[in-house]
DNA sequence: TTAAGTGCAAATTCTTTGCATCATA
DNA sequence: TATGATGCAAAGAATTTGCACTTAA
C-alpha cells in the first residue's frame, strides 16, 4: 500500500507515533471516494479493530487532517449560518477570525466543462467558497 | 420596509401566519451582513422581543428558508465528512439522497475576476460546491 | 373559532475531553 | 521506559421536538 509510506514520513516528521488506529483509519478512507462522515469511518474501522472507540476516530481524523493528509469538509463550524441575501454569490470564509465575507462579483463560470450536459447532474444551484485570511487578519497579524 | 411585503406574500400564499417573531426573525436577518448563526440571530430578536425563544428562532428560520427568503450555510448535514482526496476538485452534492460525488475536471476560475491581488483577502484555498440532484436520483424517481 | 405558532424543557445528534491505562518508539 | 495514544464515559455544543398554551386569520 503506497499511501501508507507518506502516512509513515508525516508521523515520524511530526515526532507522532504510527499506532494502528491511525494506521486503519487512513488506510478505510483512502479506500472510498463516499466523504464518511466521523461515524461511518469508525463503523470501517471497527470491522478491522472492533475495540477502537469513536473518540479515537475523532482524534485521528483531527491529527490526519493537520497532517495535510485529508479533507474535512464543513463550514467554518459545524453549525448553520443563514443570509437574508438569495441572490447567488460568493463567499470568502477567514479561517483565522471565522467572518465570512460577500463577494459581490457575480459568478462567472463555466459550468458546462465541469459538467456536461449530460452528465445526469440536474445542478440547483451552486457555491464557490474561498478560505483564507480577511484583511482584517493579516493587518492586525503579531509577530 | 419594502422586504416585508415579500415575507407577507409568501406567508399568506403558504396558508401560513405572520407571527411577530416571524416578522422579526426575518427583518432582523435583512439588517446584516454578517451571516449570523441562529444563535445569534435570536440575541437579535430578543432585543425587541424579550419573550421569544430559541426554539422558535429555529423553527423560523427552517420556514423562511422552505419559503425560498433566506439561504442556510452548510454541508448537506451538520456534520463533518472527510475524504482522503486532498488534490483540489469539486464536488456536487445530491439533495435528495445527501452522497457527495467527486467532481474529476480541475478547476479553472479566474480568481482575480472575482477577487483581485489587491483586495487584502488571501486565499489558502477554495471550493466549487454544486447542489442538486444526482443521476441515481433523477431515474429513479417516483411520480 | 381553530389550527398554526409559541415557550419551555427535554431529547437528539455530533463532537470533544478528562483520566486511567496501554503500547509505540 | 517515557510519553503519545487509546478506551471509556461524561460533558459540550448545536439543533430538534413534544406538549400545553397562545394568537393570527
Amino acid at each position: 500500500m503506497k499511501n501508507m509510506s507518506v502516512l509513515t514520513e508525516k508521523v515520524r516528521e511530526q515526532g507522532l507515533r504510527l499506532t494502528r488506529q491511525r494506521k486503519v483509519v487512513y488506510e478505510e478512507l483512502t479506500k472510498v471516494d463516499t466523504h464518511p462522515r466521523a461515524e461511518e469511518v469508525f463503523q470501517m474501522v471497527k470491522r478491522r479493530l472492533p475495540q477502537v472507540s469513536l473518540g479515537t476516530v475523532y482524534r485521528n481524523l483531527k491529527t490526519l487532517k493537520e497532517m495535510g493528509l485529508i479533507s474535512e469538509y464543513k463550514y467554518a463550524r459545524n453549525y448553520s449560518r443563514f443570509d437574508a441575501r438569495i441572490e447567488a454569490h460568493h463567499h470568502f470564509t477567514c479561517l483565522k477570525c471565522d467572518r465570512i465575507f460577500d463577494l459581490l462579483e457575480p459568478p462567472d463560470l463555466n459550468f458546462e466543462q465541469i459538467l456536461p450536459k449530460n452528465s445526469g447532474f440536474k445542478v440547483d444551484y451552486s457555491r464557490l467558497e474561498f478560505y483564507g485570511e480577511c484583511p482584517g487578519c493579516s493587518s492586525t497579524r503579531s509577530f
